[in-house]
DNA sequence: GTGCAAACCTGCACCCGATGCAACTTTGCA
DNA sequence: TGCAAAGTTGCATCGGGTGCAGGTTTGCAC
């Protein structure tokens, strides 16, 4: 059992201490690749601008590319959580789309995203990191997926219908740094992204009867 | 321009000399970490089993990784090629069947290629590099496809058919090594995805309009 | 509040992947 | 045969990453 997983009632002090170290090393880090560039900066240069040792960056992000994610886990439970806690007529893209609008309506959250796509953008060495991670959320939505269709976890459809939706996903990175893309063209997306889903599964399940 | 592309009359003597060390190398490093693991083995004990100076390797694959993906190069191009001369008629999916079909077609290839995945199955850390490849191959299909359906080339639907194609050739990974998939299964998973996407294609146009 | 154990932070030594540079060797060609 | 270009190698060096052994802080029972 890990440590915070008390109900969380109420957050020890040394909880606390914990999550104010590993943003403060986020935060630093992020400014300075922001500034000078991944590849520029150096461990050591994050550890002394969140100032702790450098062996406690690694102790917190087991490797450089993990600071640019700092949020990937808390992301990846929510998306389980989500999935498996949806209501019985919903289903999983249904509860993608839901979850998508309220990430979207946060603001810090939305700016925050938008500046990690930025950066990924800026340094192609990131790229590999950001499609593994894409791959984790992508299985976890085939999984769901997969039981909406009754058919094996690891059957072709349910990742097919996943892939297409991460790859709409995708396109919300803006091209133009001042060119965002509005929230709603960001929804636009996946309600795309259903369609063609949809008219897929609907095919391929006509096809094979 | 590159060496070696002199019309490929008769490859000169340094020509095929570097073929043979370079393939020397991605021989002995694919023994090694089918062996001994990826993270186990050294780019020393690479250069060693190759009988090449530690620096040789890395002048012939610039990362560790790529040692992997030895023939990576060569497939982007083909793969750029053959779409870029299919015949008037043909569609990229087409074109990317018939393709396939030649990859499988060709016994040893087909081994390698087996075994390559299930070593990057068996290594996480490589996980991260093969979908930066796939992600390469993804946007020539895309490109292609975009030209196909007549929009822009970073358009929404051409990259969810790109990407549902190619989640279905991560199909074919065979999760227990002795129950390789077969020839006829691999190029029913495409005709599969190409099932789909079109349904998926066709449902979006029927909608927009 | 005292004291103890667990969790956490830190410095140190070390390994390995990767790069720039300056020789040295081999190949292509006049 | 001889010269220039390409290829190979060793060397020095940097930065990411790990194991380990203290030292410090926190939680908690008494």
């Amino acid at each position: 059992m890990e440590a915070g997983a008390k109900s969380a009632g109420e957050p020890t002090l040394r909880e606390r201490k914990k999550r104010r170290t590993r943003a403060a090393i986020a935060e630093a880090a992020l400014e300075l690749f922001w500034e000078h560039g991944f590849q520029e900066t150096t461990i050591r240069e994050v550890a002394e601008a969140a100032d702790v040792a450098p062996r406690t960056v690694w102790s917190y992000f087991p490797t450089k590319e993990d600071l640019v994610f700092p949020d990937h886990a808390e992301l990846r439970e929510q998306l389980e959580r989500r999935l498996a806690e949806r209501a019985e007529g919903a289903t999983a893209i249904d509860t993608l789309r839901e979850w998508i609008a309220e990430l979207l309506a946060d603001e810090r959250g939305y700016d925050a995203k938008i500046r990690q796509l930025q950066l990924i953008e800026r340094e192609p060495a990131l790229r590999g990191h950001e499609r593994l991670r894409q791959a984790e959320l992508e299985d976890i939505l085939a999984a769901a997926v997969a039981v909406d269709l009754d058919v094996a976890p690891d059957a072709l459809v349910p990742h097919m219908v996943a892939a297409a939706t991460t790859a709409a996903l995708d396109r919300l990175r803006p091209p133009d740094p001042a060119d965002r893309a509005s929230r709603d063209e960001a929804l636009a997306l996946v309600d795309d992204a259903m369609t063609f889903v949809g008219a897929g599964v609907r095919g391929l399940q006509h096809r094979r009867r």
